[in-house]
RNA sequence: GGGUCUGUAGCUCAGCUGGUUAGAGCGCUACGUUGACAUCGUAGAGGUCAGCAGUUCGAAUCUGCUCAGACCCACCA
């Protein structure tokens, strides 16, 4: 090509005609050459060419000249959407994301981040763009430094979260999740996630992020599946995983539990009740619960209460009385109120540790839609909220509230996804138990090794730092008071908890159902052995009903033979499952009310008896002539369930019958006698197991499903039939908890138990793990990083990372949290959009200091987009007016411009190093800045166009411009990047070496330079001209005395000329005699004399008010000097530069005064 | 109640283990478009380092207290 290149230039030189009109005569040339050949007359000033080139090939001349400027010169200003993306996708089309790719030595260092995965929600904020920013920064600084890096990209399927989305989108659409069914709705939430999933990923690109795409892990894909199966297992099976029926932290709208620390807490003014409590007056804030209470507590040893204590009582309540035991606990504060509390075992966690403590009973009153239960009276059904306000009314017409206090302050504790109070509860869910020794990591707790991996390291390695240090503290405190993980939730999306139950053999379960509805049952007549039809309602009643008795997988369905439920039965049964009938379960028999209406029973047949149940409702009938009556029917129900459990035994049964047969069948399986159980039955499908016990042929209901029940915990599916799945699913930060090391694997297989510990077989992982650092922002440290140092210290005996670095949260310019409902937020694609990445990138990292929250205002953003600019207008300007060559530089030739630029040069190299090591990337960011806009634009450029030495200047001007596009490069890739390509390096700066200084160590007299006097003279000279007002444009004459720097500034002559200080005539001498009307300035033993144009007055002051500080600054120097005990204690250094400081400001002054 | 942090120029913040005439950016004022850049240049004004006391030869920096603010944890019966 060079030789090609050659020739062709001579024949451009030589004949330019000929090979114009060989373009137009043969019409030869490709587009290709053309461009070609322009490129190269434009070069060599063969302007003709051009224009004849123009015309043959039909150029508009509009386009020749926008050519010429864009290839001679780069646009005047920087424009990031015209390049950022195909920057970007030139990036990753180069593999070196991947570290395979990289050419690195074989003995490199490894590097790896894993990238906090964002959550499949929805879309990216400023907090994420910060922390791209700064991962980005490490990743490309370690990469450009030869380290084989890593920085591992992924997503977070954040189980309520987005379920919850998802749920808000569909109730949008007029769509309940229930009506949905299971399958279609987590069909939904996935494709949702899919979908916010590449929208997360675009952004992330967006902002430049290096992260090696291959890689990409999704906590809920199979390899992340298989890891979080295994983990599950190995707590199981070393006891630390137990399933246990304790209150927590209820949601009624997720309808799931919540850790500890996914409650939240709002403030709010409330009234206090102050109820009359048998023998006390106590307050609470939430007197429905009293139906609920089981104790008073006080604490043990306040004298009021001590004799109580053990003692029961009958305490009167709107129900009527109940009974009470007082119990002493030291955790009841005798200060606050009357000092006894109420007790309400099942719906408050401090209640229920009293409870446990004392052994007293729970009463569950509140159910999981935060509604009160049917043992409620006529309190059931209602709201919590709607229960208080009756119940506070029945307690005032009882005379049981004492007083009330209006605007109590209290915490109401809300759920953190979607704010609604949260109802503690029972529930039988499954924990992680912290306290538990475990015998195979040296008996110890989990707390214990967690704890330890901070404080002094752990498994052989240096303790995990935290950066900045004072949350380690914060870390240690949350990790010493950690209580049980619940980590079920009884929420669809996520990773199902993988324990397996299946019955016992001699188990029958049986799904119990009731027909659809029918027109009677809509008029309220009286339908017993009548043959009537279901209606379009009944019929989409038993349509629902599918799914339920799919996921059930009965033997048979049993109906009652009447028509209404053998319909409904082939409805239920969809084709799938046989269809048998059977009389005993055959509607209750009315005779002859058979066909009235409700209401005209009690007219017709005065005698009829019926029960209505406390609270109102529809009264029930319980005897009136020719009617089966309620114990016939438990009896025949009775008999058929017997017979069922034991012709189908360790099967599985669906019962399809009416109302009060099913009625009946809740009265067996709950053990209640059968007047109890009239109108329980609610229609929402109940299962049953029984068991029929060999010796004595007694039916028996297995309400504990436990002991009825075989349980397998692994990781797949065991083999047999009837397994059922767990239907709960784990904890969000279960699997987020296992990352570091689960994104390390590429498939399944490489996971594997081995010996009790988790092994991860793959290159990857023995490279990069544990990985270097964990950058997040500290509202995480918790819910997150806490959780990853539990479950990788106990799962792999290794810790996760050996750095933490906390980023702040990043706040709206006023200092508050940007929020969508605020309409503060600041949407980084925007800002993009407007100023680019790299000034956004910059405006989230300088500024800012670890852990401390920072203020983002779109001015920051638009004053870096200026940076970036400069940074371009820097390069332009070298590219444009420069050769751009690489030689060795002649030390001979060099100005002392030229060596102080290089010192400093040589310093910065040494300091962003070390600061981005030390995550200090504020300071290199302003650092790079100040070298990059003070000394190397506004003064080294400026000198470059003066002197004289071109050839060094160019090779110098090259050699830092492109050192410090390395530099930048990690902060603001995308500029450096563009700027790298436009100057014709090949290569991506991607890839490039990080800047070596010993180039510039070497360089004699780059240190101690005396360069920043020439700038104080220079400085000075220009402050002179302004303060007296003398126009830019006029020049003065000048006349320097030098003293002791004659040398020094004659050799600086031309720049003292020329930058900025308007000088004409300069003459520079020892020294001599002081000038008729000039202006003096004294600055570093050099007396100038600015001769012409002098406001004397303006003069005099300024000059007046220098010699006024510099009396009071040597009068602070001279009493320090003074002070004995200064001269004995201070380190000899300080008294020295002391001394000189105050000789150099004496002879200042003696100048100044010298007038 | 327990804990952590912050208070430095009008605004946003640097200032590490005590030694600077206390810095930067933005904003403000004045002047300026000579070919890299007005997304720019030159120059300037502006601070009792929240307050008080202590340690020290010396404190923005270390200690104690006070005031103001932010956040986290627990509890609020």
């Amino acid at each position: 090509m060079n030789r090609h290149t050659h020739r062709l230039s001579r024949v451009i030189h030589e004949k330019p005609f000929c090979i114009c009109q060989a373009a137009s005569v043969l019409s030869i040339f490709h587009n290709d050459i053309i461009a070609y050949v322009l490129n190269l007359s434009i070069v060599l000033g063969q302007f003709s060419v051009i224009f004849n080139l123009a015309y043959f090939k039909n150029f508009g001349y509009n386009e020749i000249i926008f050519k010429f400027f864009m290839l001679k010169e780069l646009p005047k200003i920087y424009n990031p959407k015209d390049v950022e993306d195909s920057i970007y996708k030139k990036w990753e089309e180069s593999g070196f994301f991947n570290p395979d790719n990289l050419d690195t030595k074989k003995d490199a260092k490894n590097y790896c981040i894993s990238m906090p995965p964002p959550n499949v929600t929805g879309v990216l904020h400023m907090g994420h763009s910060a922390m791209l920013a700064i991962e980005d920064i490490l990743t490309r600084h370690h990469r450009m430094k030869g380290d084989r890096t890593l920085w591992l990209p992924g997503t977070d399927h954040a189980a309520i979260a987005t379920q919850t989305k998802v749920e808000k989108i569909l109730k949008e659409e007029g769509i309940n999740r229930h009506e949905l069914g299971r399958e279609k709705f987590l069909e939904r939430v996935k494709k949702f996630a899919q979908e916010s999933h590449d929208t997360i990923e675009g952004q992330i690109k967006k902002m430049g992020s290096s992260c090696d795409w291959s890689r990409e892990a999704y906590t809920l894909d199979e390899t992340r599946t298989k890891a979080v199966r295994s983990v599950f297992k190995m707590m199981y099976d070393d006891g630390l995983i137990y399933r246990g029926d304790r209150v927590v932290n209820w949601c009624p709208r997720c309808h799931s539990t919540l850790a500890d620390d996914e409650v939240e807490y709002k403030e709010q003014k409330t009234k206090l009740y102050w109820i009359k409590y048998g023998p006390f007056v106590l307050a609470t804030t939430r007197p429905e619960t009293k139906l609920g209470d089981t104790a008073v507590a006080v604490h043990p040893s306040d004298k009021r209460y001590k004799d109580m204590i053990g003692k029961k009582y009958n305490i009167p309540g709107v129900l009527g009385d109940f009974e009470i035991t007082v119990v002493g606990d030291r955790s009841v504060d005798s200060e606050f109120g009357s000092g006894a509390i109420k007790v309400t075992p099942a719906h408050s966690m401090v209640d229920s540790e009293i409870a446990e403590r004392h052994n007293l009973p729970a009463r569950k009153i509140i159910n999981e839609d935060g509604k009160m239960m049917d043992n409620c009276g006529k309190y059931a059904g209602m709201t919590t909220k709607e229960a208080r306000k009756e119940i506070v009314k029945d307690m005032e017409k009882m005379n049981l509230i004492d007083r009330v206090d209006e605007k109590y302050d209290n915490k109401l504790s809300i759920c953190y996804r979607c704010d609604t109070p949260i109802e503690p509860l029972p529930s039988l869910q499954w924990f992680i138990d912290v306290n538990k020794k475990i015998p195979s990591r040296d008996n110890k707790t989990i707390k214990e090794l967690s704890v330890e991996a901070v404080k002094s390291g752990v498994f052989g390695r240096e303790k995990i730092n935290i950066y900045p240090e004072r949350f380690e503290k914060n870390y240690f405190h949350w990790m010493n008071d950690l209580k049980d993980w619940c980590i079920s939730r009884q929420i669809l999306f996520g990773h199902q908890i993988p324990v397996w139950y299946k019955d016992k053999e001699d188990i029958t379960s049986v799904l119990f159902l009731r027909h659809g509805q029918t027109d009677w049952n809509v008029k309220s007549i009286m339908q017993g052995r009548k043959e009537t039809d279901i209606n379009e309602t009944g019929r989409k009643q038993s349509e629902e009903k599918i799914d339920i008795v799919k996921e059930f997988n009965p033997d048979i369905i049993i109906s009652s033979p009447l028509r209404r439920t053998l319909d409904s039965a082939k409805i239920v049964a969809n084709d799938e499952f046989k269809v048998v009938t059977d009389e005993r379960i055959i509607e209750r028999s009315y005779g002859e009310i058979e066909g009235l209406h409700v209401s005209e029973i009690q007219k017709k047949f005065p005698e009829a008896e019926s029960f209505t149940r406390e609270g109102g409702g529809t009264p029930y009938l319980i005897k009136a002539p020719g009617v089966e009556t309620y114990r016939q029917v438990f009896d025949r129900i009775e008999d058929f369930l017997k017979d069922i459990a034991k012709k189908y035994k360790g099967k599985r049964v669906v019962v399809m019958s009416h109302t009060d047969p099913l009625d009946m069948s809740e009265a067996i399986i709950e053990g209640l006698p059968w007047k109890d159980a009239i109108g329980s039955w609610h229609d929402n499908g109940r299962i049953a197991k029984f068991l029929i016990k060999n010796e004595k042929d007694e039916l028996v209901c297995g309400k504990d499903f436990n002991n009825s029940q075989n349980i397998y915990v692994g990781i797949d599916k065991p083999k047999g039939k009837r397994w059922v799945q767990d239907t709960d699913t784990l904890d969000t930060w279960f699997s987020s908890g296992l990352w570091t090391f689960s994104t390390l694997a590429s498939s399944p297989e490489q996971i594997k138990i081995e010996n009790g510990k988790l092994v991860i077989d793959s290159d990857d992982f023995r490279n990069f793990h544990p990985t270097n650092v964990l950058e997040t922002g500290y509202d995480i440290l918790f819910f997150w990083i806490a959780r990853m140092i539990i479950m990788t210290t106990y799962a792999i005996e290794d810790i996760p990372f050996q750095d933490v670095y906390l980023h702040g949260l990043v706040l709206d310019e006023k200092g508050k949290k940007m929020s969508k409902s605020k309409g503060n937020t600041i949407d980084p694609l925007e800002m993009i959009e407007k100023y680019g990445t790299d000034a956004t990138r910059l405006s989230l990292v300088i500024g800012s200091t670890p852990g401390n929250d920072t203020k983002l205002s779109e001015e920051k953003i638009a004053g870096y987009r200026n940076f970036t600019n400069k940074l371009w207008n820097i390069s332009r300007f070298i590219i444009g007016s420069r050769e751009l060559k690489e030689e060795k530089l002649d030390d001979k030739n060099l100005t002392l411009a030229d060596k102080w630029i290089l010192g400093k040069m040589k310093n910065l190299i040494e300091d962003i190093d070390k600061d981005i090591e030390e995550y200090k990337f504020s300071q290199a960011g302003e650092k790079l800045r100040e070298f990059t806009w003070n000394d190397f634009a506004d003064w080294y450029l400026e000198t470059s166009k003066f002197e004289e030495n071109k050839q060094e200047k160019d090779i110098i001007l090259v050699m830092i411009l492109k050192d410090l596009l390395k530099l930048w490069h990690p902060f603001i890739p995308f500029v450096t990047e563009e700027i790298w390509g436009q100057m014709n390096n090949g290569d991506l700066l991607m890839i490039e070496k990080w800047p070596d200084n010993s180039f510039y160590k070497d360089i004699e007299g780059s240190s101690d330079n005396e360069f920043e006097k020439v700038i104080d003279i220079i400085s000075a000279i220009r402050n002179a001209r302004a303060e007296n007002k003398i126009e830019p444009a006029k020049k003065v004459e000048a006349i320097i005395y030098a003293g002791k720097n004659l040398d020094l500034i004659k050799s600086q002559k031309i720049l003292i000329k020329s930058l900025k200080t308007g000088i004409e005539n300069l003459e520079i001498k020892k020294s001599g005699k002081i000038p008729e009307q000039a202006i003096k300035i004294v600055e570093n033993g050099a007396e100038i004399y600015l001769i012409g144009a002098i406001d004397k007055e303006k003069e005099k002051k300024r000059t007046m008010k220098e010699i006024e500080n510099l009396e009071k600054y040597i009068k602070g120097i001279e009493n320090k000097l003074k002070n004995k005990v200064f001269a004995e204690r201070a380190p000899k250094a300080v008294v020295k530069t002391e001394k000189d400081n105050l000789k150099n400001s004496e002879e200042k002054l003696k100048e100044l005064k010298n007038i």
